[in-house]
DNA sequence: GTGAAAGCGCTAACAA
DNA sequence: TTGTTAGCGCTTTCAC
C-alpha cells in the first residue's frame, strides 16, 4: 500500500480511504490513486482488514456438497450477500469433516453471523453456537434465542398437491416420506392433515424413505406386490420420485394413465424433458434473501427478537400427474 | 490470547507455540495453556495469524456448483490438504460471480496456490495468474509455466469402453458428444482412434451433444428417427446417458438386448439400482490428492517445471450393455 | 482534502 | 523452557 502512496504522491491513509470507497478524496486524486494501484497490481489485503476493521462484514455459509438444493442456494447467496454489502465465506461440510470443524473454522475468519443449511447440529449445539454469534438456519425448523429461520412451508406444499389430486378425482393417495431427513416430519404431517380434511383419513398409507432414488424404487416394488394400488403417489423430494416413477414403470404401470406420481423440490430432474415431474417448488432465491436479510437485521440491531420466515411453495404442474383412473386395477 | 496467558501464568509468546504445535513447552504447560483457552472459548485469530506469518499454508480452491464432479471433488480436497498441512479456502464460480473476481477474492485472502475446477479462463489469463501463484488446472488442458495439469486420460476411457463393446460384437457403435465442454476432445478423439483400431472407420458416426440429459434425449430422437440403428451407443457423459436411456426405452428398444449404452464419470446416478448404468470411472479422491501434491511441491520449491498427472480410468460394467443383437432391427 | 500516529492479534527472532 | 521486542498491512482517530 505504501508503495501505491508512494507512487501516486499521497498518503497511505488516502489509498484507504480511496479503496474503501468512503468520501473525502478528489476525484482527480482518486483516478491518480486508481491507477497507481493497477500499474503495481496492488489489491487490498483481506487479512489485514478484517483484523484492524471492528465489522468484516462476513457472512459464513455452511453448506453440504449432497444436497442439490445448497447448491442452488449458493447460486443465489453472493448476489443477496453483496446487495446488503457483506462478502460470503463457504463452509462445506463433508464426510471427513464435521459441522463443528467448519463452523470453528468459519467464526476463525470473523464471520459475523453464520447462515447454516441443513445442519446435523442439535438444538443445544446451535444455541451455543448463537451465543456468540447470530445464526441463521435454513430449511429447518430449530427454537433458540440467537437463531433465526428460513424455511418453505411444507404442510402447505403438501397440502397443495393434495387439494390437485383429489380435484383430479384420486382418493387413494400414498405417501413416501423422508424419514428424519430435514423436512421430512412437515411433509408428512402436511400430508395427513390434508387428507383428513377431505375425509380421506382412511386412506392415508405411508411408506418409509430417506430422500433417496432407492428409497424410491424400493416403495415402488412395495407398492406393486401390494393388492391395493394406489392412484397416486406423493413423494418426500424429486429423488425418490425418480426412483418411483422408473419403478413403477419397470413394473408395467402407465404413468399417469395407471397412477400419477408427484415430487418435491421441482429440481433440475423434475424439469428434465423426458421426466417432466409434477413438483412443488421452493423459491430458493427469497431463501437467500431473507437468510441474509435476517442475518443482516441482527447485525445492525434492528432485531433482537427470534424471527421465522416461512414461504409458501408452489405447485409446478407437468406430465406426471392426471385425472384417477376409473376402474381399480390389480397389481400386475 | 493475553488473557489465556494471563489466566495459565505465561506469556503471549508461549501460547502461541503450543496453539501452533511446536516444540518448546512442557506437557504440564501445555495441559494448563489448553485448558485456560477451553475456559475461555479461546480459538485462534485466522486473520491474525495470516497477516503475521509468512506462509499462510491456504490453498484456494475455486469450483463450479454445476457439475457434480466439482463437489465430489471437494469432499477428497480436505483430507487431502489436511494430510500436506494446507488449509482449504473456497470459491464459487456462479452466474453473478466470474472467475477472476473469485481468483481474486482467494488471492486476497493469502492463498499460496490456486487449484481451478473446469474454469472458463482461457490460457492467457490462467497464465498471467500464474506468475503470482503456482496454479493446478484440474480436468483440463492447459499450457504455461506455472500451471500443473490433473487430468483423466479420456482417451483411454473411451478406447477401453470400445474394445469392451466390440469384444461383446458390437460394430455399429455410435458416440455422443459433449460439444466444447471439458474433456469432450479427448473422450471424441479416443473413440474415433479406438474404432480406427479396429477396423471400424466407416462406423464412426458422432451426433453432436453438450453433456446435459436434453442433449441426450435429442440424440435418442435422432437415432430412432434413422433407418440404421446403431447396436451401441457411447454416451459424452452420465447425464446424456441418462436422456438417452429413457428416451430410447420410450421409444420402444430394450437396453441392452436392442441397444447398449454407456455412460461417463461413474456418478451417483449411474449407480443408482434402476439406471445401473455401465460406464467409465475417473478416481476423483487420487485427482485431489495429486492437486494437493502438485501445489505442495511448487510451494516446497521442490520442482519448478511444468508437471501433468495424466490418470487411467476404468471401466465400471453394469446392466445396460450386452452383446450386440445379432440380425439388424429397424427403428420403430 | 490530507497526513501522522497508534494498534488490531498474532508470530519470528532473539535474549534470558 | 520461557519472556521480550518488533512489526505484518491495514484502519481509525485526530490534527492540520
Amino acid at each position: 500500500m505504501a508503495d501505491v502512496a508512494n507512487r501516486a504522491g499521497v498518503s497511505r491513509t488516502l489509498v484507504s480511504t480511496i479503496f474503501r470507497d468512503i468520501p473525502g478524496a478528489s476525484a482527480q486524486t482518486r483516478q491518480r490513486v486508481m491507477q497507481a494501484a493497477e500499474e503495481l497490481g496492488y489489491r487490498p489485503d483481506a487479512a489485514a482488514q478484517m483484523l484492524r476493521r471492528n465489522r468484516s462484514m462476513n457472512l459464513g455459509v455452511l453448506f453440504t456438497s449432497r444436497h442439490a438444493f445448497d447448491l442452488e442456494f449458493i447460486e443465489y447467496i453472493y448476489p443477496a450477500a453483496e446487495q446488503h454489502g457483506y462478502h460470503v465465506v463457504l463452509g462445506a461440510m463433508t464426510s471427513t469433516r464435521d459441522e463443528y470443524k467448519a463452523v470453528e473454522e468459519l467464526l476463525s475468519y470473523h464471520c459475523e453471523a453464520l447462515i447454516l443449511l441443513g445442519p446435523d447440529l442439535d438444538a443445544a449445539q446451535l444455541n451455543r453456537i448463537a451465543e456468540r454469534v447470530p445464526v441463521v438456519e435454513v430449511g429447518r425448523f430449530v427454537e433458540g434465542a440467537g437463531i433465526d429461520v428460513v424455511r418453505t412451508d411444507d404442510d402447505s406444499g403438501v397440502a397443495q398437491v393434495v387439494d390437485y389430486l383429489v380435484g383430479l378425482g384420486h382418493q387413494k393417495i400414498l405417501h413416501v416420506d423422508g424419514g428424519r431427513m430435514p423436512s421430512a416430519a412437515g411433509r408428512r404431517n402436511g400430508y395427513e392433515t390434508a387428507m383428513r380434511k377431505h375425509g380421506l383419513a382412511e386412506q392415508i398409507r405411508i411408506i418409509g424413505g430417506d430422500y433417496t432414488e432407492e428409497s424410491g424404487a424400493l416403495a415402488a416394488a412395495e407398492i406393486l406386490a401390494g393388492s391395493d394400488l394406489p392412484t397416486a403417489v406423493i413423494a418426500g423430494n424429486d429423488r425418490c420420485a425418480l426412483g418411483l416413477l422408473d419403478s413403477l414403470r419397470q413394473g408395467g404401470l402407465k404413468v399417469p394413465a395407471d397412477i400419477s406420481v408427484v415430487g418435491y423440490d421441482d429440481s433440475r430432474l423434475a424439469r428434465l424433458s423426458f421426466v417432466d415431474l409434477t413438483s412443488v417448488r421452493q423459491d430458493i432465491r427469497q431463501m437467500a434473501d431473507l437468510a441474509v436479510k435476517a442475518a443482516a437485521e441482527r447485525l445492525d440491531g434492528k432485531r433482537t427478537e427470534v424471527a421465522q420466515f416461512i414461504l409458501p411453495p408452489s405447485l409446478a404442474v407437468r406430465s406426471t400427474t392426471g385425472p384417477a383412473r376409473l376402474q381399480t386395477r390389480a397389481a400386475s
